[in-house]
RNA sequence: GCAGAUGUGGCGGAACUGGCAGACGCACAGGACUUAAAAUCCUGCGGACGAAUAAUCCGUAUCGGUUCGAUUCCGAUCAUCUGCACCA
């Protein structure tokens, strides 16, 4: 027998896979689909992570299987190659980020083939390319033209040292990455997508696909609807009005001062009316220092400077409130400012406490049973609360109270009903080289005009300078035959737009794309999104369950209303992979010396070995640490698959010794597979072996069902077994094996036996028995009767197959 | 601070819907084979008390609850991981 020379029949293998196409989806739409998404990966230059084959090699072992399944399978891959670590990169090298992601994505390639992933290769699609991203730009040209993109003036991290903006990511601490200057909050023009437009449908249509639940929570929570009401305060001594958001317009009466952000326009229009505005002032700076995240930061200190000159009325009781200026407000939620009941909300309770502010309760608990000390601690409970205090509304509970209150506002004209969203419009420009350029030119006459359609794709200039410009603008800014144009509209003079789009923008879409990736004429044919979509199966990491797979879904959402694709949702299913983490139970990262280079384990182990690790080293959800021993022990058991050719004998049926292992085996790996619990598939190949070992037997009917199962996981190995046992199908072609109820059931049953809840013996029982018949053997069972004797029995529990508890005493 | 998750032997983990806790693998120990080692094959392996593969007790982060019975359900607490935009 020959050894098992894994590095040999894996190249032979992929070889003949890649070069064949035997896993390119085939074109004949009378098929049944099935259409499975791994997140295609950004090829960075320091190759795979071994965290990719993850997520890859599931959904390939659920692809795979659905082909057995006789099913047209399309699962395909690409390159989501615009992004920072290239262009900085090119800054530091100056070699043009093109070149690095080329060279990268072959460098990709080549560690993915080497995996034996069934991936499409003739589908590959790559972000950066023009013939991509023309339909990224058409697709953000047809958002423009429906309203869902705009310019606002945000704020981007700029540092004070390099004088760029810097995505959050640059931001560490505070302070620039690179430089380690202080960053500040720049305010900027910028494209914004109206995403908030879509809120509520994106909490909706969640009920219609078969996400994780974890992943439909998270989503809702992002978007954060929540229900109130806004409340016009009036100035002293003026006509104009604060607005504040509110959910708990109830405690209305409780308001004893108002609080807006930083950023509020109040401060501008007021100025002449503060009378400590360089109070106010100052502090706006500090507050334009910190990043959001700071500003969020734990155990943070609540600042804040109360604004003088005037104040607020509340128009329940007339009372006048201060007014005052905080960045535990944010500018970017509801109006900007609030109406604070620090007696109920734990962060107006923690600000007034700080600066002595009064407190009014007008919420009490309705039994004494539970406590309220106003000293301690906000009392915020709405279950279980009535209203004091608080005229009109005394004696109600919380959510009659809002009814009413909410009533009364709207009566008044003094307020309404108001449904918010925590999502905010998604800013889409940045100030970067190596992005999609954002295909607008803006006229003196015109204003914001989209490049006609048939000019698509604006391709990105070639240029040699990647340092960003001044003040925070694009490299783009610097390129001056780029940016003149003339107008599309009046042919007057005009310039293009600078900055470029996310890195979201590519991958938003980039799945529809797969279904017909040479098309010039669409995005994908019609034809082709009918068939193939929706995606069936999408896996990918929990990191990206909040922004990818919401941006993904608004942009289909808008796709869906003009007609583009057929379906609401783009995935109708989505999972997620837990991350690995390197032995030491860390993140893998280069600085703490832990990353585990995956061709490294190819050439130790073979692709095979590492596959079947990885599926094995844990729970698929969950994050599991790398470990260089157990990756030995899966080597091993494929080792002991090989050698299994030494006592194979010959047979076309499954011996009676095996008949039931196999049927449910069969069983169990294919109920596994769909329920992504790989780990215990493989534990039962590990049994399976064992068992064939035990009884040094195996004959060819029972070595092939075995390597049928197996070859989704480990393909290599099981293509070569199979054909040396002499079966002439590529046995990633043959149907997925069988099983038989009837095979699965065992006639006779161990029943454990316990007293007081404790196992104390089992009794071997026919299945299904009857009480009387469990009861004959419980009691005949030595240790059962001798341990009964003397004692009272209170009660018996039989649980038909499972459990004989006699209670005693 | 908010949101989501996780916590079981020396280690990774298994346990269907509340019914024999520790499958499977690693590590370790012993044996077979070998001149020897490696590899391979076989056996053992949660803890305490035992000579014991006898009996008993303890044991699924901690404390409490529900139940005939809890790793599983409920409440509180602690720790760890991931994401983040103090969301009023």
């Amino acid at each position: 027998m020959e050894e098992y020379n894994f590095t040999k029949i894996e190249e032979k293998w992929q070889k003949k896979w890649y070069s064949e196409g035997t896993f390119n989806a085939s074109d004949d739409h009378s098929k049944k689909k099935w259409y499975g998404l791994i997140e295609f990966p950004y090829p960075s230059g320091q190759g795979l992570h071994v965290g990719h084959p993850r997520s890859y090699t599931a959904l390939d072992i659920i692809a795979r299987k659905k082909r057995m399944d006789g099913l047209n399978v399309l699962y395909p891959i690409g390159f989501d190659a615009f992004g920072l670590p290239a262009e900085n990169y090119a800054i530091k090298n100056h070699v043009h980020p093109k070149v690095t992601t080329e060279k990268n994505i072959e460098n990709f390639t080549r560690q993915l083939k080497a995996l034996g992933f069934s991936f499409d290769w003739s589908r590959v699609v790559d972000t950066t390319d023009p013939n991509y991203y023309k339909w990224t730009q058409w697709i953000f040209i047809q958002l423009y033209k429906h309203g869902l993109a705009y310019k606002a003036t945000m704020p981007i991290n700029f540092c004070t040292g390099c004088k760029v903006g810097l995505a959050n990511e640059e931001v560490v601490n505070g302070v620039c990455e690179r430089c380690g200057s202080p960053v500040v909050q720049k305010e900027k023009s910028q494209w914004m997508l109206k995403i908030t437009e879509y809120a509520q449908r994106l909490i909706d249509d969640l009920d219609d696909v078969d996400f994780l639940e974890k992943i439909k929570i998270q989503q809702k929570n992002w978007i954060g609807r929540s229900e109130g009401a806004e409340v016009k305060f009036k100035i002293t001594d003026s006509n104009e009005s604060l607005t504040v958001y509110t959910t708990r317009p109830d405690t209305l009466f409780g308001a004893t001062y108002m609080v807006v952000a930083p950023e509020h326009p109040i401060l501008k229009e007021f100025a002449d009316r503060i009378t400590n505005i360089d109070e106010i002032k100052e502090y706006q700076n500090q507050a334009s220092l910190k990043s959001d995240f700071e500003r969020s930061e734990l155990n943070k200190e609540k600042t804040g400077v109360e604004i003088k000159g005037f104040k607020a009325i509340n128009p329940l009781n007339g009372e006048e409130i201060p007014i005052w200026v905080s960045d535990y407000v944010l500018i970017t939620y509801g109006t900007g400012a609030i109406m604070a009941v620090p007696a109920h909300d734990d962060r107006d309770w923690e600000f007034a406490k700080k600066f002595g502010i009064s407190m009014i309760q007008v919420v009490e608990p309705i039994s004494s049973d539970i406590t309220c000390d106003l000293e301690k601690e906000a009392f915020t409970d709405v279950e279980t609360g009535k209203l004091i205090n608080s005229g009109f509304l005394n004696g109600l509970s919380v959510e009659n109270a809002k009814t009413k209150v909410i009533e009364y506002l709207e009566s008044n004209k003094i307020g309404e009903k108001k449904v918010n969203y925590k999502l905010r419009d998604w800013v889409f420009s940045r100030q970067r080289y190596w992005g999609e350029p954002i295909p607008m030119v803006h006229c003196d006459k015109c204003g914001w005009v989209p490049i006609p359609e048939d000019q698509l794709p604006l391709k990105l200039p070639e240029i040699e300078d990647y340092e960003p410009g001044e003040n925070g603008e694009s490299p783009l800014a610097k390129q001056t035959n780029w940016i003149n144009t003339t107008c599309p509209c009046c042919g007057g003079k005009a310039q293009r737009e600078t900055d470029t789009m996310p890195q979201w923008a590519g991958s938003s879409w980039y799945f529809l794309r797969y279904m017909d990736p040479h098309n010039n004429n669409a995005l994908a044919s019609k034809e082709a999104i009918s068939y193939w979509g929706p995606v069936d199966w999408y896996n990918g990491g929990m990191e990206h369950t909040t922004l990818h797979l919401l941006y993904s879904r608004f942009w289909h959402k808008f796709l869906y209303d003009i007609g583009v694709v057929p379906t609401k949702e783009p995935y109708q299913k989505r999972t997620s992979h837990g991350m690995i983490l390197g032995s030491n139970g860390e993140k893998m990262s280069k600085s703490k010396g832990n990353v585990i280079n995956p061709d490294d384990i190819i050439r130790d182990f073979g692709a095979d070995t590492f596959r079947v690790y990885e599926m094995f080293m844990g729970p698929f959800d969950q994050t599991a640490p790398w470990s260089m021993e157990s990756i030995r022990g899966c080597g091993k058991f494929l080792e002991r698959v090989w050698n299994m050719q030494e006592f194979c004998v010959d047979g076309t049926e499954y011996s009676p010794k095996f008949d039931k292992m196999l049927h449910k085996a069969i069983k169990k790996v294919s109920d596994d597979i769909e329920k992504m619990k790989f780990n215990t598939s493989i534990a039962t190949f590990m049994t399976m072996v064992n068992e064939f070992y035990k009884e040094r037997t195996v004959n060819k009917a029972e070595y092939h069902v075995f390597l049928q199962l197996l070859n989704p996981f480990a393909p290599h190995i099981t293509e070569e077994l199979n054909q040396k046992l002499g079966f002439k199908d590529t046995i990633a072609n043959t149907p997925w094996p069988t099983y038989d109820d009837d095979k699965l059931i065992d006639d006779e049953i161990e029943v454990p036996v316990q007293i007081n809840g404790k196992l104390k013996a089992t009794v071997n029982v026919p299945l299904d028995c009857d009480e009387s018949v469990a009861k004959q053997a419980v009691f005949a069972n030595e240790t059962i009767s001798s341990l009964v004797k003397d004692k009272a029995i209170v009660k018996e529990i039989y649980i038909k197959n499972k459990i004989y508890n006699i209670v005693v005493k």
